[in-house]
DNA sequence: TCGAAAAGTCAACACGTGTTGGCATATGCT
DNA sequence: AGCATATGCCAACACGTGTTGACTTTTCGA
């Protein structure tokens, strides 16, 4: 009674949708193929989200759990997003989803800044930090474009690299991003 | 005689063509846009290029003109590279069209990984650097990030950022993955 | 047990797409 | 000038899409 039977199907919906967003973007994830994956007609995805829009609002929103970097040193937040980040890319679809259809989607482009811009630069204002904005721009350029080479266009040597490779490498760029001076002010 | 009239005609489909795609993607980038751009008939586009991939392929076919860094200082291919980049991403639509594309489009996908394991990795070898296709890999992941950020997302400390203030902070980074040591195998 | 409401199925619609063939027009050579 | 050829336009096709409404089946409380 808790857990209605619709409930059951509605998520199921919503699953499939993460993936077939995630995998093949805004414009080729069709209603048909959602809802086969999801084993079921193409008219309950209708009648339980109205639109293809407003389904992929819903899948596409989410969460990215930033934790508050505030305590920790300054130095530290570059390897601690990048660790964040790699885990939370690997669990969750979402993420992939809003890449991918930023490309071709306004709505999903506003969310990717909102989350950035609203959520990383408190932490850094809370150092006192000049420029929070364009330090938090700089991260999300490494981050994203990081994501965009293993997740979405597979880049070879880029895939393949393990975790710790990666926080080793792109920890301190980061790092630099969010504590070095600014250089144009030199 | 040199230059017949349908010589006109076809660069003035693929110049609309590399617009279209470039500003909607591959999916949402139809033949009838395109043509309507190009002031001529959607029958035409296919009387000149086939079909809507072949349309693509040639609007995708360009060259990154990647000079030759092997006679530069190895720290000073971080700044050139960040500058030629800027340069050329300006000046062509073509790498915006593959970038955008590449995110639903495999054969972008190809076309983009050759441009960086094939033209960067050959001047990393040339300076007897070690495992150059990931340190291409890597460039790679901070310059196409910094280049969504800017024109396809429109981050918007990114996207005003002046080009020297772009070439301070992304300069050392990709300076770094070029020259640091690995810091997998410390 | 009965019957209303929920959940699911089916066929069809209106529309936009890439693509095609037939027809008109313009071009350029002899 | 006259004709063959290149160039362009129009209407239509087959198909896949999101979306809708009517119909059937299941669920479940009174």
């Amino acid at each position: 009674m808790a857990e209605k039977k619709s409930d059951r199907t509605r998520a199921a919906i919503l699953a499939a949708a993460r993936e077939r967003f995630g995998a093949d973007g805004y414009e080729r994830a069709t209603i048909r193929a959602i809802a086969a994956d999801a084993a079921i007609d193409p008219a309950m995805v209708m009648r339980y989200y109205g639109s293809k829009e407003k389904l992929f609002a819903a899948a596409a929103d989410f969460d990215i759990r930033l934790p508050d970097f505030a305590d920790l040193p300054l130095e530290a937040v570059g390897e601690a997003l990048v660790r964040h980040f790699l885990r939370r890319w690997e669990e969750d679809d979402s993420l992939r989803v809003l890449l991918r259809t930023a490309v071709t989607n306004e709505v999903a482009v506003e969310r990717m800044r909102e989350i950035f811009a609203s959520q990383l630069a408190p932490t850094l204002t809370a150092h006192a930090v000049d420029r929070p904005e364009i330090r938090a721009g700089l991260v999300a350029s490494q981050v994203l474009g990081f994501a965009l080479c293993r997740y979405i266009l597979g880049f070879p040597p880029i895939t393949t690299m393990p975790d710790d490779t990666v926080v080793a490498w792109l920890g301190p760029t980061l790092a630099r991003y969010l504590t070095a001076p600014d250089p144009s002010q030199s």
